[in-house]
DNA sequence: TCTTAATGTGTAATCGATTCCACATTGCGA
DNA sequence: TCGCAATGTGGAATCGATTACACATTAAGA
């Protein structure tokens, strides 16, 4: 592959007249323009970005840590942050932890070493480890659904998500609501939500029964089994579930639709995500649409903008939701 | 940040001293390596990879050219392929294309630029100037999907299944089977199915009304029309409809059941993806596995391969596929 | 005791770009 | 005609690592 040095050879001048062309900074004249660019041409030259970001120290990456890219919520970040980041020359690096913590510190070493000019962080369950290895990170950083201090946030309401949609329920008479959880070491949606549905429940006096509570590990099947526990448990069956995701839901309604419950009669259902295919289940699946492609174009302007302006300042940004009602509620 | 240089200061060697340290090359006693240890411990010192990769030329990053990001397929591809590259201590440079032929072209360059080790491309229409492109390439490239000569290709048998699932329709006793596939510019998907479809029906004599034959998008709603457009404009009904992927099949199903038409006993329906939900849908679609998975590793094991040993040869995978039966036929 | 090999460490060139200077040329107003 | 600004080009240091080579020290074998 040409170099610099070989284009100004051929072009006859210096490398430094070649990278001003490069660069568009500095004179060149229309006559040596006019060689320089004739020679590019000819032998397809492409700068190395490498050597580039060395003197620039400026590498138009971004790291992204995922916990996983398998899933919708996964994909859709990641488009919506490519659709910003492309649209100013970045481009994303991709740091898989497959919910691994150890990985979670590890990269955030490698994204280091190779000098990503900002982190986003998409992490499920923030160790103090990681805080704090973050917080003396030089280089800029943005959390997406959970919230770390000292950085900039995108967060999701999972609150008061929780909170409206037990309270749906409840506007529509159901007194006996079940919830199908996941582990609360997953802050955003393992304890807020819980929180949300429960402070709701007890704010209208309604009494939760242990077996209501269940949890299931962000897949179908286990959203299955979850309901068939509190289906099969409880003493008093609810008349409504609420599941911390669509694919817990999908499971769920699954249970039901082989024993025979009739879905909102028997039992209403309600998920988390607005996946693709809750709309056209059936009955469609209640849900809320969280809309993380914004989340993950919002995460990537907040970067974009440390990143430019130098713009230390920190921001928290809370993205509001959009209830979808449909048929299983 | 601190430099080599520095370490080297800090712990009163030399930086090629350090160097070897790092990269546990040449003698270093014990002595010395207990200090350089110490100063890296105190620093935190990381080393710089742009550095690093401009001597060395090597730079541990595997760029990954897709159609999108979006759906289910992509991700499981990547996920495949960054399991075995993460192994190897690789990462993924993400480049997404969003179906735009001009952003493919871009992007070889971009990753040429950046100088990654190798390209995984997954091309869903690979024009002529693209494949030019990739033929004067020197950096090592794989293609998942696309039949691409001159480079190692790891493809799925596209024809062969449309026929697998035509005939499965067939020896359910099936004459009139629709077809919904989408643009044939998308060789694999487009035409081969298609092909393979047309194929197995002429096999057996049994004609193909034009009505039986639709494009969607590969989106739920145009499976919804496509089906729509068969069931209300052919002459002849068909009692069975394979769709080119699942999502356009639950956009039939969808259709089929708001009509009250039964599934499978009206019409049968199978689609080709094995997305997740297909087995929880009701009924339960039948599909084909492609094991994105395996081709996101396989294509990944094969670039490395081209990587480490210098082993140019080309290779052509075509992997296997699992026809997964159930209850919508 | 002297060679020779093994063990450690440092010097300096190098990778491919950017960028601060210095220097050369030209044109224009005073 | 001179001086100065605008225009155009090149020299050389620099970014942070690797690596060939030279050199110094030590240990082992004859």
């Amino acid at each position: 592959m040409a170099t610099i040095n070989e284009i100004a050879k051929m072009a006859k001048v210096s490398r430094t007249t070649v990278s001003r062309f490069l660069n568009n900074s500095g004179y060149v004249s229309e006559d040596v323009r006019k060689r320089i660019e004739k020679v590019i041409e000819e032998t397809g030259y492409i700068p190395s970005q490498y050597a580039k970001s060395l003197r620039t120290k400026q590498t138009k990456v971004i790291g992204v840590i995922l916990p996983t890219i398998r899933t919708e919520t996964s994909s859709r970040l990641v488009a919506g942050m490519d659709e910003i980041l492309a649209a100013s020359g970045y481009q994303i690096l991709l740091a898989n932890t497959n919910l691994n913590k150890e990985k979670e510190m590890e990269y955030m070493d490698l994204l280091k070493s190779r000098q990503v000019d900002g982190i986003i962080l998409a992490a499920t369950n923030v160790s103090d480890a990681l805080v704090n290895k973050i917080s003396q990170l030089v280089i800029p950083c943005v959390a997406i659904g959970q919230e770390i201090d000292g950085i900039s946030n995108v967060l999701y309401d999972d609150y008061h998500v929780a909170r409206a949609l037990t309270s749906l329920f409840i506007s529509k008479g159901h007194q006996h609501i079940g919830f199908i959880g996941v582990a609360e070491s997953d802050r955003s949606v393992g304890l807020l939500r819980k929180k949300g549905y429960l402070d709701e429940m007890e704010k209208s006096d309604f009494a939760v029964e242990p077996a209501w509570l269940q949890k299931g590990i962000f897949d179908i099947d286990s959203g299955y089994t979850a309901m068939k526990n509190i289906m099969e448990t409880s003493n008093q069956k609810p008349t409504a579930v609420f599941a911390v995701t669509d694919r817990l839901a999908i499971g769920a309604m699954k249970y039901l639709k082989e024993h025979n419950y009739n879905i909102p009669d028997d039992v209403a259902i309600a998920g988390i995500g607005a996946s693709e295919v809750s709309m056209h289940l059936d009955p469609s699946l209640t849900t809320v649409d969280y809309q993380n492609e914004k989340a993950g174009k919002e995460a990537a302007i907040l970067i974009l903008d440390q990143i430019k302006k130098e713009n230390k300042a920190i921001k928290k940004l809370t993205l509001t939701y959009r209830l979808l009602e449909r048929g299983s509620v």
